[in-house]
DNA sequence: TTCATTTACTATTC
DNA sequence: GAATAGTAAATGAA
């Protein structure tokens, strides 16, 4: 028993529970407690009497005679005589407040009971907290105190179990409401972001639960329609399914639209378009110019999409490219919102703007929510290749402070043609959800993200620029990135108080900055108009080739030159060169008229007839690179021999004599010259020609 | 009689 | 030695 319950046990302050102590230390108490479990498995009133039958069952008045019985085995009464023992330096203080005493008058004994009595107290109350009033004089007896004291400890004892077990439950509520009380804590702060620190992220939420009812709508109208097709002869089904998909357009050619729905269709236009500039793989697949479009995966995110299925015999585009260039967002987000500026911006990729008009002003100095109306032509600097014709919404927001968007959208799908019917050379296209994402960045830098997503007629395209077109090559985020830089870059120039050497001031370099301009754009003109099939009578008015010629790309770099001819004329040339086009141009000019350009006189009275050279990828790749690449249905070709090649179109002009026979010495000298400039590039670069018919 | 509460007192901690 | 915790006893309501 010494061994297992620490009755012997020394608290470290001296009380310890030999017989010689006369009081019990609480912490000894609590070590009773503790021992709790030793002294039911090692106290022998714990005992099965071996034929199951448990001699201290609970509740059973017989149990507790024989738990008293087995205490009496215990030597009970040398327990007593020993507690008899400890009292006695007490009872020789106090006699006449002897806690043993049955007959005790006084209220409080100021003693407490001995280990020996709380032994056995604590023993029947594991098995009987509610001891008869026999059971109780019976213990009374045998450990020495009075009936009722055994009474009040018993009341005391179960109280206390009561309080212990309401303080438990008290501390099990109290973590319980601390852990609720974090939760309603971070809710409030969710809530507050919502609703009320960030009204962007609402708008998101709004406009994404609105995209979301409308894509259900339409997907639902979809199914309808296709269940429909099903029931009709075959014969029918290819226009009703076009019939459909016209159906899902949303705008009809007159633009007569309520404003709610123009917003709510551009703000759709902006979510996917934003979706998109988000996406990376597997959505966006890598190519040799950025990004191309995983049209599978995009069609598993958009079903059927905001202008509904591709109609039968176009084709997608999707490119996307990243760049940082000089300026800010909303300096940018102007120069695109602005058609002049625009047009202006992007000579070599946009033809003209035949008709723009802002049908929804926007907030903020009016850049914010505006949507404009716009129908312009595309183009590419080769005569051969179709041009694009687009009609089409763009929607200019604010998204974050420091982030805009500006977002193109067909409004009438694949009405895009003119209702004079197709003009030649002009590819029908619709505009998916393109455009571009700006963002300021710490360091006076804007990080541009440029989608360009369209569907147009591959009928429409010769088949020597399918591949061309359909890689983004011609018209896809990579040519509008680099026209977008270089334009930054010029803009930079322009603003620059340097001068960039000591024979010119800054007026000068301005001033045949702009005559260089005038000088590209000529020769856009003279390179991108779109022309009638090659016919050999009328190869007199054309002094163009098409080549198809094995070379790389190099960086983007932009520099002009002056050659003297003789005393009397110079030669102003402009050569810049990206991964998505390399042009060199050039013009004869007057030395005087020249020399007063660079002193910063008048440009627009200078005549400028310039000649020279585009070069651009077919948008093929190399069977390495093409290996690397992910499958997807639009991820670029290799060529037939495997390489890529480059779309090379030589431009030469000259004034003709009014005498015939000069004029026709001059035709023939300068195709002598092209056919030899072209020849010696082939040769240069060891390429196949692959003229087109 | 029990239960909840209070009172008086002791032991421990700082 | 004051503050605090624990214990034995008392009180009053149910």
């Amino acid at each position: 028993m010494e061994n297992d319950i620490p009755l012997n046990n020394n608290d470290g302050q001296g009380n310890s529970l030999n017989p010689g102590n006369e009081t019990v230390h609480p912490n000894w108490l609590n070590n009773m407690e503790c021992y709790q479990d030793t002294m039911e498995n090692n106290w022998p009133l714990n005992n099965n009497d071996g034929q199951g039958n448990n001699s201290l069952n609970p509740g059973n008045e017989t149990g507790h005679l024989n738990w008293l019985n087995s205490l009496e085995e215990y030597d009970m009464d040398a327990l007593m005589g020993a507690d008899d023992h400890v009292n006695n330096d007490q009872d020789e203080d106090d006699e006449e407040h002897n806690l043993q005493g049955a007959e005790s008058s006084s209220k409080r004994s100021g003693k407490r009971f001995t280990a020996e009595q709380i032994l056995g107290l604590e023993s029947l109350y594991q098995r009987c907290p509610h001891p008869d009033d026999s059971t109780r004089k019976d213990l009374a007896a045998r450990i020495g105190l009075d009936a009722r004291q055994i009474k009040f400890w018993f009341q005391n004892r179960r109280n206390k179990v009561k309080v212990k077990a309401v303080g438990d439950e008290n501390k099990g509520i109290q973590q319980e409401n601390a852990q609720l009380q974090v939760e309603n804590m971070e809710l409030q702060q969710k809530l507050l972001c919502g609703s009320c620190r960030d009204p962007n992220e609402k708008w998101h939420l709004l406009n994404e639960n609105a995209k979301l009812k409308d894509t259900k709508r339409r997907a639902q109208d979809y199914l309808i329609k296709l269940i429909h097709v099903t029931k009709v002869p075959h014969s029918e089904t290819l226009e009703h399914l076009e019939s459909a998909a016209l159906n899902l357009v949303p705008f009809t050619d007159d633009c007569s639209t309520d404003q709610d729905t123009l917003v709510s269709y551009t703000e759709r236009a902006l979510y996917e378009f934003v979706m998109l500039a988000s996406k990376g793989e597997p959505m966006w697949l890598p190519a040799t110019n950025g990004k191309i479009l995983n049209d599978l995966e995009y069609k598993d995110h958009t079903f059927p999409g905001l202008l509904g299925p591709c109609p039968q015999g176009f084709v997608m585009e999707g490119t996307k490219g990243t760049t940082l260039v000089r300026g800010n967002a909303f300096d940018l987000v102007g120069l695109l919102s602005d058609v002049t500026r625009w047009s202006n911006m992007f000579p070599g990729i946009i033809q003209g703007v035949r008709a723009s008009n802002i049908v929804s002003g926007g907030s903020f100095t009016s850049l914010d929510g505006l949507i404009q109306k716009m129908n312009v032509d595309l183009w590419v600097q080769a005569p051969r290749a179709p041009n694009r014709s687009l009609k089409f919404l763009r929607f200019s927001k604010r998204i974050e402070n420091n982030q805009w968007a500006v977002v193109d959208v067909s409004m009438d799908g694949i009405r895009g043609i003119e209702p004079d019917g197709r003009r030649i050379g002009y590819m029908s296209c619709r505009l998916l959800p393109s455009g571009c994402l700006l963002q300021d960045m710490s360091n006076g830098l804007c990080k541009v993200t440029w989608i360009v997503h369209a569907e147009y007629d591959e009928a429409s395209v010769p088949p020597l620029f399918r591949q061309f077109f359909q890689s983004g090559t011609a018209l896809g985020a990579s040519r509008w990135l680099a026209s977008l830089q270089r334009r930054c870059e010029y803009m930079a120039i322009m603003h620059s108080s340097h001068s960039s050497g000591a024979a010119m001031s800054p007026l000068g370099r301005n001033s045949v900055l702009e005559l260089s301009q005038r000088m590209m754009a000529s020769f856009y003109t003279a390179v991108s108009k779109p022309v009638a099939p090659l016919d050999p009578s009328n190869i007199v008015n054309e002094w163009r080739g098409i080549c198809n010629i094995g070379t790389n790309m190099f960086e983007a770099t932009v520099r002009m030159v002056l050659h003297q001819m003789n005393s009397n004329m110079l030669i102003l040339q402009e050569a810049t060169s990206d991964l998505s086009c390399s042009l060199l141009v050039y013009s004869l000019i007057e030395k005087n008229m020249m020399r007063a350009v660079m002193d910063g006189g008048d440009n627009t009275t200078a005549f400028l007839l310039p000649s020279g050279f585009a070069i651009l990828p077919d948008g093929y790749v190399s069977y390495a690179a093409a290996a690397g690449g992910a499958s997807s249905s639009n991820v670029p070709n290799t060529s037939q021999n495997g390489s890529a090649g480059s779309l090379l179109t030589a431009a030469y002009q000259a004034l003709l004599s009014s005498s015939a026979d000069h004029a026709a010495w001059t035709m023939d000298d300068a195709g002598n010259r092209i056919c030899h400039a072209i020849s010696k590039i082939l040769a240069a670069v060891g390429a196949d020609i692959a003229i087109p018919a």
